[in-house]
DNA sequence: TTTT
DNA sequence: TTTT
């Protein structure tokens, strides 16, 4: 009946962008969160939850996050299971619908890796949410 | 950096209460959560989310849950994996601080299948907040 | 950048709908949400949270909630100003995208309050939500 | 019965730190989050949203926070009123549980305008999450 | 102006 | 009273 995740982490890797049969645009990638305590050795530990997003929000993902980034993502918890081997192997992941980039690309690193433009970032942003105005 | 999840779901089954060696409260149970849309055929799919509480929340749960009921959860997705026949199997679940009985155990219920009191459930609930890593 | 809030609470009172001059329909109500702890007197406080939707999801919050009724909504809050007697005054709202009925209608609060259907209810859901698919 | 906001924009001005009577530290800021969409006139709005933390946050983020900041806020909307020439003014807060700090304090800046150590940041920030009433 |  |  409602089902809705917020997470802020960083990419454990660059994001992979594919498409489907039909040409659908879906990226995925995973982001690291830091858990809000240490165990009782004084060790932080992280979570890894895998993001798929679709569509127009798969290319900007896919054109403006890069590994190591700061990103807060919104969403829904999908599960899912396949045969593999004769094993059911489940899968969770999330169904973003909105991604904010908290980290600018700079100069060095778009030359090095092919991150994405700076400017305009803001402008194509605002088409990424599915929230209407009213 | 930032984890946080809302959920409101029925349980699939009874939840299962236990005791870590060190005699710690653990319930657990999988909240059935209906997607919010239909697929192409038409059909409503839902997706299952495994829930963990400890202490005095798992008591509680224990208690006041039965499968079938609706619930709401609030809590941080945590992520682990262990090997099984010398494979990883990764499991993620919601380790909730958050937990809200959204349907009174009626009478019926209570009897036929040892679902807690009736009374004094919201004055209980009133301890169950718990933000703490378990 | 990210702006979202979940509540669940029960309206102080019946909703009201209306249309803006070029036809839309908006429909807002309050939702009472208790806070989670006690004061130092024992006494528990309540926030009151005033909530607004648009368009169909107006249509079916006028239809299917009554005071009373337990309701979960998702949104984002909105703040505004406006003058009254040379003062400003300043309102804070949650825009809702999204509204859980948790109670169900029972037969004879429908027939004294001119509560809604009980029957069709989740379907009429299924077209509430904003969130898309993929 | 369940109040949860997440919220990621920029601080309006300083945060500002005070004490009570009894001596418990409170600070408040305002955040402004832009609306994930714009007007008709192609006008980008903001909502300004309080916030309030209280004790070892109140006093982790007057030292870390400064205005134009980009800053997540998790927390619980809070409501109350009071009268002002014999009129009621209502006032809508969010008493904020976890504060992240997004954006380093540069080493510019802190010189400039007094902001917190940069080496620490993450550590401190260990013990800020604080599910209390106040 | 407040709900159970 | 508002931030980039």
């Amino acid at each position: 009946m409602l089902n809705r995740s917020i997470l802020i982490g960083r990419l454990t890797r660059d994001p992979e962008l594919r498409y489907t049969p039909s040409g659908v645009a879906t990226c995925t990638f995973t982001l690291a969160v830091d858990r809000p305590f240490k165990t009782q050795l004084g060790e932080r530990e992280t979570d890894f939850i895998n993001i798929v997003t679709w569509r127009q929000l798969a290319e900007t993902c896919s054109n403006y996050l890069r590994k190591g980034r700061l990103t807060a993502v919104e969403g829904r918890i999908q599960t899912r299971n396949y045969d593999k081997d004769g094993r059911k192997i489940y899968v969770t992941e999330i169904m973003a619908d909105n991604v904010r980039f908290l980290e600018h690309t700079n100069a060095r690193e778009a030359e090095e890796n092919g991150g994405g433009p700076i400017k305009g970032e803001e402008n194509e942003l605002d088409f990424l949410n599915d929230d209407l105005p009213f």
